[in-house]
DNA sequence: CGGCATGTTGAATCTAATCAATCCACGTGG
DNA sequence: CCACGTGGATTGATTAGATTCAACATGCCG
């Protein structure tokens, strides 16, 4: 696994960016100097909390990060997942106070970039803000997908379509192979995603297995039977917008 | 009622990035001679359809509109309400293709702007840039409450939280006086909008009245007992990004 | 080896869904 | 003016999906 520093701190972003849109050389340049702090953070450490004033914003270079949010009587909701390449908190450019936590799942290395030098940037390159603001666009678009499925979809369906939905962003980001790819959460972490109990997750995954969907052991999502599984779940990959890069494509590759 | 025309169609959009930050001179009336075509929509019909790719946005001028999406056998789920000055699908300036529908719930006026001006408007006035895309960061932090709410809330928290969060969402937009505001959805919207069904919002609405928290009649919901309804769903307005409007309502602060 | 986090299973319970009537307000046409 | 139709609201009875509580198994790490 490459150790993240400072000097290619900043190409996850620019290979999303790229994804976006590609790059002129002075765009990739000026990101390139952009000043980041690297800090490693342990599993289930927290970075922000909800009400925090933001100043910076948090770019994922290593592990998995989540957004979340607490009730009372400890319950949780996770509104997101995020890996390598993830701006989880890039509204905060816009929105300092924070209406959200973010966790680190794994162990996991982040970056820092100020508000400050980002909005220079995006002053300077219209290109680069209109980018950034497709990232956060991006993002409200599965966040409307999950909304989909808490309200509408049943446990085993709505648990069917993150098991579609997470292979094909990792992979987008050229961080699996084909259907399979790791997803290093509990359970419990799951069950606060699909706003479900440990016990029932516990319990759909069984019966996905049974219905030889999946595999999940190690950490790691093994898509057992693609077609069964999107069925399931009538998944429509629209929301993520992988266009060209979805399945074999070069993009995908060259990263 | 008044009556929208091409030359005041633009000001609810003008107050709403007003309320981001105040507009310099110019960009003001740049906004003004904004090209938009205005179209009377009827109650329940389809304004966008998912999978549509998009050349313009939609502003809403008179009327309340909502984001869907569908998934067989009829279930729906309501993304999100829009009211005067709200631009349900702004984000289709970056992301064309559709990932939900737009209908109207009452009768509507919209007014059509197209993302050639607007990408023009932007180009030339960073600062609508940037207000424009704290929009779409408005929308998206709604969207996060939503999400907590569908995964952790049980349902009359759920309702509870909804009808916090309506009428100072409108009274914030000159829409509604404080402890009260227009809600002229059916019962089986509020469902669709919560993730329940027709029924249970009908006996959660009963168990509401019967604790003299709200009355709903004739459109109009009323809260009757601020403190208690905010205290039921924990209500805390940061998301709304409401700041120094929020001051101006006393009812919020009594609660 | 022991301890702790995570995963697994069973039984009882509960929230919300489903199915099915009925009621009510309102508008329309005879 | 009243009968009728219609969409929405209300209520009851039943069922299903998910939670809760509790116990136990497994795997990993010091």
């Amino acid at each position: 696994m490459p150790r993240a520093t400072d000097l290619h701190a900043v190409t996850p972003l620019i290979r999303k960016l790229e994804a976006i849109n590609s790059l002129s050389h002075e765009e990739r340049s000026a990101l390139q100097s952009l000043p980041v702090k690297i800090r490693a953070v342990g599993a289930r450490q927290d970075i922000l909390r909800e009400g925090d004033k933001a100043s910076q914003c948090c770019l994922v270079l290593e592990g998995w990060i989540c957004r979340y949010r607490m009730l009372s009587e400890g319950r949780r909701q996770i509104l997101s997942f995020h890996v390598t390449g993830d701006f989880p908190d890039l509204q905060s450019l816009h929105m300092p106070v924070m209406d959200y936590s973010l966790a680190a799942i794994t162990n996991a290395v982040v970056a820092f970039i100020s508000h400050e030098s980002l909005r220079e940037l995006s002053e300077e390159f219209a290109g680069i803000c209109t980018r950034l603001w497709h990232i956060t666009l991006l993002d409200a678009a599965i966040c409307r997908e999950w909304m989909l499925g808490m309200g509408r979809r049943p446990a085993y369906e709505r648990m069917a379509h993150l098991f579609c939905e997470l292979p094909l962003k990792l992979r987008a980001a050229g961080l699996a192979e084909a259907g399979r790819c790791p997803l290093p959460v509990t359970q419990a972490d799951l069950a606060d995603a699909l706003g479900l109990t440990s016990v029932h997750v516990n319990r759909v995954l069984k019966g996905m297995r049974n219905q030889g969907l999946i595999t999940l052991q190690s950490r790691t999502l093994t898509i057992e039977r693609w077609d069964e599984l999107l069925r399931v779940c009538q998944f429509n990959p629209t929301y993520l917008r992988l266009e060209n890069r979805t399945a074999a494509s070069p993009a995908v590759r060259r990263g």
